[in-house]
This record gives C-alpha cells, structure tokens and sequence, in this order.
DNA sequence: CTCTAAACGGAGAGGCAGTCCCCGCTTATT
DNA sequence: AATAAGCGGGGACTGCCTCTCCGTTTAGAG
C-alpha cells in the first residue's frame, strides 16, 4: 500500500479506475477469441469506453498485452494457491488448479508472448515466478501421495495446461466448451498412476521451459 | 473429341504442377504457423514462386484455404486408412490415427473454418464423409475390443485431436514439439479401460458435431 | 534444334484497416 | 460551485496487403 503511494502520484480517480479494469477484462476476451492482433479499438468498443480512453492508460499495444499478462498470471496463482492450502488431497488440488487455468482459458494468452513483451520485466520476473513455485507445489505433493505419475513434471503440467485450454479457432458451437472439459477430464485420467504407457523424451522441469514459456 | 480435351481439358505443364504442389504445402505450413491471415506474398515467398504465380493458381485466399483442406485431409484419410488396414490391434491403431494427424498438424488448420470456406461444397463434403467414415471404424473397433472406455465417442476423438494438435502460439522453442508428443500420449493412457473417473456431458457422435467442424 | 504458347516473377498502383491525436464535453472530487 | 481529471468520437495518417501489368523465361511438340 505504501509502496503503491509512492508509484501513483496522482491517485486515479473512481471512473478511471473502473474503466480501467473493464478494459483489461476485456482485452483478455478479445484476446482469447481473436488473437493479440485484435483492434484496439475493438477492445475498447467491447469496454463500453472510447478509444482515447484506452490509450490514456496504456500508451500502446505492447503496454496493453503486458498488463493483460500480468492480470490473468495474478488470477491464476491466487486460485491455485487457494486449491493447494484448501483442497487435502493432493492430486484432487492439481486437477483444481487444472481446470480453474481452463476456466481463466490461460492458452488463449499464450499468442501474446511473441508481441515484444520484455519477459524480463521485475514484475513479470516476479510473477513468473510465484507462479512456478505454487505449480511445483502441487507436482510435488501429487508425487508424494503416489498418485500422480512420476515420468511428469511440473514443466509438462504448465505447458500442458496451455495447451489443452487453447481455444480452437473456428469451432465456436455450444458443444465445444463441455467437450473441452470432457478432454481435459481424460488427459487428468492419463496422468494418474499407474503409467499406462512409456512417455517419449523425459519429464521436463520448470527450469527447462524458463525460456521458452511466460 | 481430342486426346487432350477428353483427359485433362487444360493439362498443365511440368513446371506448374510443381509449382501448384509446393504453394499448397508452403501454405500450410505458413497458416500453422501464422494463422490464415498470414499474407499471400508471404506464402508465395516460403514457396519460391513469384506472387503472381501464387494469384495464377488460386484466384483468392478463399480459393488457397479451400485446397489446402482438401489437401491435407486426403493425407489423413489415407493414413488413417492404412492404419485400419495394416495395425492389427485396434487401440494401436487409434493411437497411429491420431498420432498421424498430429505430424500432419491438423490442429493448425482449424482457424481457417472460419474464414468464408464454402462448408457445404461437394468435395468438401465428400472428404469430410470419408473421413468420418474411417474414425468412426476405429472407434467401433476399438471399442469392441474392450480397450476404449466407452464414454467417448468419435466425435470426441476428431475433436481432441484437432486441439491436441494445435501450435501453442508464442512458444517455438525446440522442446516444444516433443512436449507436445507427451502430452498427446498421456491423452491416448487417458482413453484405455477401465476409466479412472467419470466425464462431464455425454459421448459425441460425429453427427453431434457436423455443424461446428470440418 | 526451333518455335510457340504457357508459365513465371518483380514491381508498383490502389485500397483498406488500424493507430493515434485533437479538442470540446462530462463528471468526480473538494 | 469550482476545477481539473477524465471521457469520447471523429478523422488524418500510415503502412501493409491485394492483385494486376507486362517483359522474360522455359517446357514441350514437331
């Protein structure tokens, strides 16, 4: 709080702050269903707010994407967080975290990782990190029960997650969604022991995919 | 009538042939990579051919989209095909069906339904029969075989593939395409019996799903 | 080998969508 | 009620993408 006083000068005023927010709600849906190439101004028509509005408070796409990225990272790290201290059973917690990453639809996000985000930015460094540590959290104690698969680690799980709550450009029946949920249920079912089959190439630790992922 | 009119009415020279299959190929491999917005003269430039050369054969984008299609899913059926015929064991064959579409990246391909794709269009349709025709085969027998748990059906199957096979866009590093095999494997552990939880909605046909796909 | 027509490729005109600024109006805050 | 922060929409600018023109090259037949 402190801290903040010192950044913000000059407190925003309600609105601002209100909109604020309502842009990057909605730049994140904009993002999710049609890239990070969508308009701004589309983002901002979807905000309910003009497009000037929009660039006063992030001067340009980069800066947009930027927050958008740190926003969702904060949703997911706080709702995984609250799965590992209040879910007991171990892999019941990994399959929350799983499927609350699907409902925020983190894959949608990935695309925007190539647009000259500066993924060394402290905060994004930071976030990235929290990240990483609740993640290996969850991996760890699933291995420890017993219950989940020893030749997957937590580096497979994040980029997993991205992957199967990617949206599927093109097929946006009603179907599609609970379908989503059916495959993420048997790819959950894969991942339990006993191994079913032997995996190609070896678990991947979350150093590995430091360069390549968030 | 002539020789000429009767087979081939406007037989194409050597070169164009060539030509016609190399921007098909670049072409998919550029809207994989880039969605199916990804600029023609950049497709005409991965293919070496000049972009009037690329306009000569495909009058629009619409037209490059359609045959792209038709093109690579004539190369999953056929496989699919051989798989049906050649792998004896009937789950080993569906993991070859999908593992075969994954190398074909069909997954990339999904973007471009949406683009003004005549869905309804005779050879379209044709191939989109066939190949529901050899899933639903391998499906069928895979189930009779008692090792596909019998909550999923083929329309769940053509689905899964098609997002298990997606680029994760933003991620390009070297890893990633074998993470990618991973993943899909621990998917295929997840569809063997006896089933290891109980999915949300119901098994989907693939007449569920002939509005939304292909 | 020669000839012809099919096919090629580069360059550039034209169009269009996206970005971003300007400026008069509105509203939160005191 | 005063004031300044914030808002919104119109529109110029810009850069990219599309598609065509036309001179050059090359496959294929005799």
């Amino acid at each position: 709080m402190t801290l903040k006083s010192t950044a913000t000068r000059t407190r925003l005023r309600a609105d601002a702050v209100r909109n604020r927010e309502r842009i990057l709600a909605a730049a994140r849906e904009a993002i999710v269903e049609n890239g990070p190439h969508v308009p701004l101004d589309e983002i901002a028509r979807r905000a309910g707010v003009g497009n000037a509005t929009l660039y006063r408070h992030f001067p340009d796409r980069e800066s947009l994407l930027f927050h958008v990225l740190l926003y969702v990272n904060q949703r997911i790290i706080e709702r995984a967080q609250q799965a590992l201290e209040s879910v007991h059973d171990p892999f019941e917690a990994l399959c929350r975290m799983v499927l609350d990453s699907a409902e925020e639809r983190v894959g949608g996000l990935c695309p925007m990782l190539g647009f000259g985000i500066d993924r060394e930015d402290p905060r994004l460094v930071a976030s990235r990190e929290r990240m990483h540590r609740v993640t290996q959290q969850l991996v760890d104690r699933a291995h420890a029960s017993g219950q989940l698969r020893g030749d997957i680690g937590s580096g497979d799980l994040l980029i997993a997650v991205a992957r199967l709550t990617l949206p599927v450009p093109g097929t946006q029946g009603p179907g599609v969604s609970t379908m989503a949920r059916r495959h993420l249920q048997v790819f959950l079912d894969g991942l339990r022991t006993p191994p079913r089959s032997e995996l190609p190439g070896q678990a991947s630790s979350l150093e590995d995919l430091k360069d390549e992922f968030c």
